[in-house]
DNA sequence: GAGGTAACTTACCCAAAGGTCATATCCCTG
DNA sequence: CAGGGATATGACCTTTGGGTAAGTTACCTC
């Protein structure tokens, strides 16, 4: 009688831990790790706070299953973009125009890797050691490429301007989070306007009308 | 006997909450509002909880405290570029150099302002409404003028450009902070190369060498 | 259909941290 | 030099939340 409402209710274990990943993904990349609880997770999931631990071990296993699960869909939409052939600016704009298009339904993935009450050891760092890796070195090849154009290739200048360029998506994802109204599509053409801005030589225009980019 | 350290050591009140302070800068820059303890703020202090409580009555109120501490330095400094007269990338520039001299011995200040683990209402937010109010009015006065100058005035464009200004100055910042060793004036160089990679058209020269920005 | 296993829950434990209380010591003033 | 107020503290209270023990139900296989 006490326990009422125990018992399997059929549903397989990776369907649950894709429900719960699913739920946990949203409450960590709005709240943060360190405000987040594990128990509202499981409200949000529709289930109960030891189902999480028996699938994920602890509140460090379920956020890092989330990093895992958001930085999959984001580095290799990147890995995409890296296979085209284009290069400098235009590159970058296409980039933009991937993460936009995957965020626009769940923009709370892209928090999780920038989380700095997360823990900074353990199997969470390990893979965001791994994705900040694969991430880093598309984005350090693209600002190389860059900066070779105009003849700058000191390695820490390079290193700086890419800490900048990821930061700069960050912040534009940011932006947006605050300007719910806007499409994936404006935003790339914002960015567009943005970078001829900042340039004043026009990067190829193609990018913003170009369907295969859809 | 049980209270054997009790009573005052006849330092007066501004001193102690201006050492409380400083020490709560450092934590709450540097682990984030969430994470950082006000046991652990008292005794890097050196001093015992309840002091903190009775000079700030909560954790919120030391942050804000803080807040207002580290804000003010910045924004006062900011303030003064934007009353010279150099527009555009330069005006950038001037800021970034008066920012990192003024970070070089405390660089958790510029944390304290970019903290989402912070309260979002009450004093805390009160304090950041008015310290973000005063420093993006700069920041959009200076950007709304660089993109003046190439016919882009859509206010949401100058609305994002601000944003990405405002964290490309925390990114460069961020960096700054990984590689201890460079000193605030190539830093302000490097910034200068970093510019000047992404516009192609050079800005005044002037910044670097100007004995007055020192 | 008997039993093993996977799916699920309620009720609980306990450590950490925000916040308070009662008390102790010192300085300043009349 | 008496006492009021400011400065200071150890011990405590209370809430929050990560984590667990033990029990319940359903499905699957033989």
């Amino acid at each position: 009688m006490s326990r009422a409402n125990a018992g399997t209710k059929g549903v397989p274990r990776a369907d649950r831990e894709l429900q719960i990943v699913r739920a946990a993904c949203e409450v960590f990349g709005t709240v943060g790790f360190a405000k987040a609880s594990v128990a509202g997770i499981a409200a949000d999931a529709g289930i109960s706070k030891p189902l999480v631990y028996q699938y994920f071990g602890s509140k460090e296993g379920l956020f890092s299953a989330c990093l895992t699960h958001g930085a999959e869909l984001l580095a290799s939409d990147m890995e995409r973009v890296a296979a085209d052939d284009s290069v400098g600016l235009e590159r970058g704009l296409r980039t933009l125009d991937g993460i936009f298009r995957i965020l626009e339904p769940q923009p709370w993935l892209w928090r999780l890797f920038f989380d700095r009450t997360a823990p900074e050891s353990g199997d969470v760092a390990a893979a965001r050691a791994f994705y900040t890796d694969r991430i880093t070195r598309l984005a350090m090849e693209g600002v190389g490429e860059l900066m070779a154009l105009v003849g700058d290739d000191d390695p820490l200048d390079v290193s700086a301007m890419t800490a900048v360029w990821m930061n700069v998506v960050d912040t534009l994802v940011t932006w947006w989070l605050d300007h719910p109204e806007v499409t994936p599509s404006q935003m790339t053409e914002r960015c567009y306007r943005l970078i001829v801005a900042l340039s004043g030589a026009e990067p190829p225009a193609q990018i913003v009308a170009d369907p295969a980019a859809r």
